[in-house]
DNA sequence: ATAAAGTACGTACCACAGTACGGAGTCAAG
DNA sequence: CTTGACTCCGTACTGTGGTACGTACTTTAT
């Protein structure tokens, strides 16, 4: 047996969620809830790729709102819809990067510049961000 | 006059937040409260650069209560402290922006790939984050 | 056969970073 | 000298993404 042959503990643990994250994606409507026999419900593949596409899909910054939605696109199969979705993730993306990786930049020349004149009552770090 | 001039309507204006923020950054101890004449209190410059502080070191990633730390150290004159949560929060800078930047290469050659094959019931977007 | 571990369900609670609201006071312009 | 805009203050509420808790039931190991 390979189909629904996990408890909803294996399931999390195999995605690397918690139990509770399950329940609540569930009460979302982000995860289908398997019918229970005896009382207690199983899982199988196709909840665990679905369970790592929210989970794959939020490292992309979509919100669990938005994951809901892609995922009723899914069933419609709104193809265009998605797409529009997918390039405005896109942008808001690279304006993220953009941003954090100013952040970064700053931080780093404030950090080094702490540094190499470790005498001073400096704190660049702390002064600089009032510039 | 160039002190004491700013009402908190104005400071907020001024630096781009609302008023509310203003007041619930005071209540977190991030921003000092002026004293108040005749029940108003009044901003001036250095005010502003502690607010400004505030949120050029939340663009860095730093949370409220980092950033509460960040000016009791100010205020200590800790430099080591300071320039080791800089580090800290360098490294996760880097780490989160590495992780963006893979999210957006996946979703972005998703998005190209729905583009060119605009025929088939795809859709590689919604498809592939669940491989 | 019983104890420990796991499950289902509902409700409550958490951190984070604000936002909104209501009442009372104040200040500036007409 | 009143009207409207702004301020002060406290308390409450919001959204996001979970986490915890208690009760009842089931399953698994001993």
């Amino acid at each position: 047996m390979q189909t629904k042959n996990l408890t909803i503990g294996q399931f999390a643990k195999a995605v690397g969620v918690g139990v509770e994250t399950v329940r609540y994606y569930q009460r979302q409507g982000l995860l289908a809830v398997p019918q229970q026999t005896q009382g207690i419900r199983r899982y199988a593949e196709p909840d665990i790729r679905q369970l790592r596409f929210i989970k794959n899909a939020q490292k992309a910054g979509f919100t669990l709102k938005e994951i809901k939605e892609l995922i009723a696109l899914d069933a419609s199969a709104d193809h265009e819809r998605a797409y529009d979705i997918a390039s405005e993730r896109l942008k808001a993306l690279d304006e993220h990067i953009a941003e954090l990786q100013e952040a970064r930049n700053q931080l780093n020349s404030l950090a080094n510049e702490c540094a190499s004149k470790r005498q001073g009552q400096c704190c660049a770090i702390l002064a600089a961000f009032e510039a």
